[in-house]
DNA sequence: TTGTAAGCGTTATCAC
DNA sequence: GTGATAACGCTTACAA
């Protein structure tokens, strides 16, 4: 098949160990051999494998990353902030979808490892995450959180202030006016989203409304969740009158079911959510949203992981967080000139 | 470090090979042996390096993927799909954005073909991908072309029905009245764009109006692209009245374009552009789309690459193609009920 | 049923 | 400068 460092030696009329030496660039090579041994490379299309210094060296070059889906925008964006860092550094991206499953996650988690990655991003499924992530930890795997904390598990994580940006969101709803705020939210063991109901109580303790649990809805985090949650909300004795979504999935589904009942948005109900949907932002400005900074994120988790890899940092676990921000369109309710609307 | 069969062989005091034949559910072994040794297996945790049998059976069960640029929701899908169905059959994924960078293309194959992935998809960057993919074919090494095709590469393929496509998208125009239609399209190596410009010119010689070439727009294809041509465009002497943007970047692009020299679209200038903006059709429906399964697409890519890898299909290149389908919208100026939108 | 030996392609080590 | 040897962790082929 492909041709081996003895075949390059044969025909170099040198032994495997020289021609080894001239793939990586290590000096104690003549330049007259250097150049007989490059000639041959070139004749036999010759490309090392991998697989073999891998064996050696311990080492794949390969990183795991593990999401629930890129074909939401928000880890797409993760995705390439993730593999243009790692990609610089020489390291290569091996994807994941973990359908936010735990037990595919947990499927991938293993067979990562068996793949040996030098180390492993994971935006987890939830807080039981922590079961199939805790052995690696403990011997001391490189691994960064992102987006999502675990908290019984000690190492690097990269997420945004989710309190900070709740109460930024929510409080905004409070001075346009509303009073009665329903939360969609995902299943209760996931970080985010405890990081996102403190921020709203907060909100709503500093406008002096009292916090109701009947508002709250825990769903699954995409847009059937996002669906059936606003169904129920709307079905609500006392409707409330603005809506947050703990993500833009769910916003969607929101969208859907309003539309559906035959709500005007933010007419009927306001309604507001985390992540930005990235071009629909440009085409038609509609959501009001709290933005977060997906790829620097990423960029960032990814940068933390390669100084694990490389060893050249404290055994410290490192947080970084991220402000992001509020990007106010009309969804919410605010009045804004209509100038910058394609009609 | 991690343990190895040898560990696992001495803790349950037996060989390496009998160790091997209990992981991979070989048969020769004692019940009470397997038994023994999974409990050796359970208790050192161990799990067998797929480097160490990739170098020994040849196959690393990876399958690399290259894509523009996985921010982009079409390839984003493409990801998923891809990622799906190899996973499925026990394959992993790397991911690869070459940016439509020619130059980091062929670093990323050549760095695929260094990690002995099992086969290749890729979403080349124009016909002059041709030049490092040649060699990868000739030598039956598995690689499917997905949404791009390039004309001299003897290997599978998967592609929307571009010619057919741009023929319905832009009858769809005539039939709304426009004579004066601009087309902004990509580079006039790749494959897409020229199909795409085949079925404009039919569908145009079908309505019975002249093509001119000022009326194309040779540009990159993301937002900066769309732009930059939608402004030129704008400055027409004699204006078209409608844009067909070759995909959604360049059509969002155009958006902001358009916005900002205060042109209503569609009343002032009608777009259409192909691939739809996934949330953006539920949040907003706006733009007129001729879309593409990408998910599908990438799906029976996968499948056609891992029935190369198997080796049970003949060498005769395959080539499949999709007849995607013309979502009529608002901002081509056809006269809808408005009743689904949000507001 | 179980074990031995050799080899996959590369590289670290030490000798020439 | 260059090369022989062993080792990385696993598995195929063969032997016991």
């Amino acid at each position: 098949m492909a041709p081996t460092v003895r075949d390059v030696a044969r025909l170099a009329g040198v032994s495997a160990m020289t021609v080894s030496r001239v793939v990586n660039d290590q000096p104690g090579v003549s330049a007259e051999t250097r150049l007989r041994i490059q000639e041959a490379i070139a004749e036999l299309n010759y490309a090392p494998s991998k697989v073999a210094s891998s064996l050696t060296s311990a080492k794949t070059q390969l990183i795991g990353l593990i999401i629930p889906d890129v074909s939401n925008p928000f880890f797409a964006l993760m995705v390439r902030g993730a593999e243009a860092t790692a990609r610089k550094a020489g390291y290569r991206l091996l994807i994941c979808n973990s359908e936010s499953d735990l037990r595919l996650e947990r499927e991938y988690v293993s067979d990562l490892v068996a793949h040996r990655v030098d180390g492993l991003i994971i935006a987890p499924v939830s807080e039981k995450s922590e079961a199939h992530l805790a052995g690696l930890v403990e011997r001391k795997f490189p691994v960064v959180l992102l987006d999502r904390a675990v908290d019984s598990l000690d190492c690097d994580s990269v997420a945004l202030d989710n309190v900070d940006g709740a109460r930024r969101l929510v409080a905004h709803l409070i001075v346009l006016g509303h009073r009665r705020i329903a939360f969609i939210t995902d299943p209760e063991d996931v970080s985010t989203g405890r990081g996102r109901m403190q921020g709203a109580r907060q909100a709503l303790a500093e406008g002096a409304i009292e916090f109701s649990d009947d508002l709250v809805f825990h769903t699954r985090t995409d847009q059937i969740g996002g669906y059936r949650a606003a169904q129920q909300i709307i079905g609500m004795a006392q409707r409330p009158t603005a809506i947050v979504a703990i993500n833009n999935l769910i916003a969607v589904g929101c969208i859907q079911a309003l539309r559906q009942a035959d709500l005007r948005i933010p007419d009927d109900v306001a309604l507001v959510c985390f992540d930005d949907i990235q071009l629909q932002a440009v085409v038609a400005p509609f959501l009001t949203v709290f933005d977060q900074p997906a790829e620097t994120m990423a960029r960032v988790a990814a940068q933390l992981l390669l100084e694990r890899i490389a060893g050249n940092v404290g055994r410290q676990a490192r947080t970084v967080t991220f402000p992001g921000q509020l990007i106010v369109r009309e969804s919410c309710g605010a009045k804004l000139p209509r100038s910058h609307w394609a009609r």
